[in-house]
DNA sequence: CATAGGGCTTTAAACGGTTTAAAAGACCGT
DNA sequence: ACGGTCTTTTAAACCGTTTAAAGCCCTATG
């Protein structure tokens, strides 16, 4: 029962049934002036009757103008991502870029995988969060071989993009000082990592408003690493068996928090009274969390669009210089931060 | 400072530096048993030296296969559907395929646009969960252009092709059968809508527990709608005020347990004591949930594997029956259940 | 009456690969 | 010198668009 699979319908179906050339189905199929109304009106009608298929592949081997754009995250089931993502999602939709997904979870190898693909697909641009150890040398060979580039979240040194994210150092400083005007005076810094741009300034931004105040800190208050909820869960034990007992702790992200607090609460105190907390990112997920999340928001959407848009400008040969766009953060108070409570 | 934009590298220009002729430049790249090992090893070596660029468009312009995959869901943020979508991506990876991801947010008319895109650059085929209200006419016209499906977690009468789910009715039986076990009798049931195959059966494996169990059930007991932790947590009030003020809910999904959960707790009631709560999916959230949440696995990860290992098989031309493929699921127990406790 | 110009359409050459029949070489034996 | 057999290589067609450039038909103009 093999398929009868109808010949496959090209330009020069429809040019032959209605005795013209391709050249002016062409034209007619993209609105150009140059076809006279009565026939675009007809060749357009056939097309639709017979069910042609605009092949883009032939189209942009021609054109070389693919309207694909390749966007590579650390992960895409991360909340944080996933905001971000829906931004340049509704942003490229809008000028009927496809886009194409993928994950590097930090791997060098599969970021540089996904970027060759792109390349051999013809993509017009790229936006992406780059993993761990990118170095510029990578951007620059993507950009000389015709793939504009635009960064969100980290920055890359060296590499002469725009990067587009949050004021970190800012926006942790705002976290910190809030518990500090609350009274407290020993706060744990828990989760993230050193490795990334954002995770030095996370923590510079910590420090400094601990040193603003005078307030000493101890190096065993940061816990490093954790980034995801189930993290911040297992760093709670250890969180809560610190020495000097910190009253409260500053978290990487929301998902960390999150999960510390739900492991304070199977230890059995109250996150928001028995310790402080606070998250990073303002997830829609930060206002239902018990208790509400005290958190930083950090733009994610403004992110997203504005990375989206520069890399649309990029792409129609408007120059885009290499700016550091800092969006400034903002403070959400909600119920996981009160005054400092001393446990046993 | 226009780019001095070296020359485009394609197979003529390896050819022509190597003195063959491109259809041997070609051939070698493939590793074609026809050319010579050591035209091969030279061309080879040639092409990477000089940083050649294989053009998939012009390759599959003639060969007619994209090495593109296209995947629609509801919605990727949907902790639900990243599992999936994990699974899927690492199946693809495996076999060299590129995946598109798009979000239809179970609208009719963004999923047909995707489709449309996927047809535009000849996508090999397309796994997809089905926007509510999809015909069967819309899968049955991919498949006529030359674009496989594949469904997952909904099914869409009519259409003549594999699809993946778990076994829905059978699940919600389990929890249901749970929660009667310990002794409820006014079970509610949140979330779902009877728009999608899925929530019929749900609601349908619900309706049979209680029905098995001789007990009656109130239409007013069934909350319809929330599927997002947002829902779930809008849903307490409303579940808490619930006439006859059942002793258990029966959530749609893991995220509306979470945020009915959530939703108790402010309400100053502790879940799984005073009201118990069972869940669907088990996601990795559940375990960390305060109190863990009783739930059903769904199997996603198996889901995800076999959903693209059948298109993978059917791309290869193999013939895939348009099985209904049901993934059991087991049941959870965690602390989010309980025996029943009446409330005042 | 030639000619110019405007409006619309066609021709033909790309774009960068793959495919396959056929040509060219290499090697052997007579 | 010649044929026969294998192994390599090549020429040319093809995939479905786009786009300069050229062509055609009419009407307006000097």
């Amino acid at each position: 029962m093999e398929a009868p699979l109808a010949q496959k319908i090209k330009l020069s179906t429809i040019a032959d049934a209605l005795g013209v050339s391709t050249a002016t189905v062409s034209l007619a199929l993209r609105d150009s002036p140059l076809v006279a109304d009565v026939t675009r009106d007809r060749i357009k009608q056939h097309a639709r009757e017979i069910g042609y298929i605009y092949n883009r592949r032939a189209a942009s081997l021609r054109t070389s103008r693919s309207g694909i754009v390749g966007v590579v995250v650390h992960d895409i089931m991360n909340p944080f991502y996933a905001e971000i993502l829906r931004s340049i999602e509704s942003e490229l939709d809008r000028s009927g870029q496809t886009f194409i997904l993928s994950n590097h979870y930090d791997q060098l190898e599969k970021q540089r995988t996904f970027v060759d693909t792109l390349l051999q697909l013809g993509a017009d641009g790229v936006i992406m969060s780059p993993a761990i150890g990118t170095p510029a040398e990578d951007i620059i060979m993507a950009e000389e071989n015709g793939l504009p580039a635009v960064l969100i979240a980290r920055s890359v040194d060296g590499a002469e993009v725009p990067v587009f994210r949050g004021d970190d150092a800012y926006g942790t400083a705002l976290a910190t000082n809030h518990l500090i005007s609350l009274g407290h005076k020993r706060i744990a810094m828990i989760g993230g990592t050193d490795q990334t741009s954002t995770g030095r300034d996370r923590y510079q931004g910590y420090l400094n408003a601990m040193q603003a105040a005078g307030l000493e800190v101890m190096p065993w208050w940061r816990i490093a690493g954790p980034r995801t909820k189930q993290g911040g869960f297992e760093a709670a034990g250890q969180f809560l068996a610190l020495k000097d007992k910190p009253t409260a702790a500053c978290c990487w992200n929301d998902l960390v928090a999150i999960g510390l607090m739900n492991g304070i609460a199977r230890a059995g105190l109250v996150p928001g009274i028995d310790a402080s907390v606070t998250g990073y990112d303002d997830l829609e997920e930060a206002q239902i969390a018990t208790p509400a999340l005290t958190t930083v928001w950090n733009g994610q959407r403004e992110v997203g669009r504005r990375a989206a848009s520069a890399l649309l400008d990029k792409l129609n040969g408007q120059q885009v210089r290499p700016s550091q766009e800092l969006i400034k953060p903002e403070l959400h108070v909600r119920q996981s931060t009160g005054r400092p409570k001393e446990r046993a």
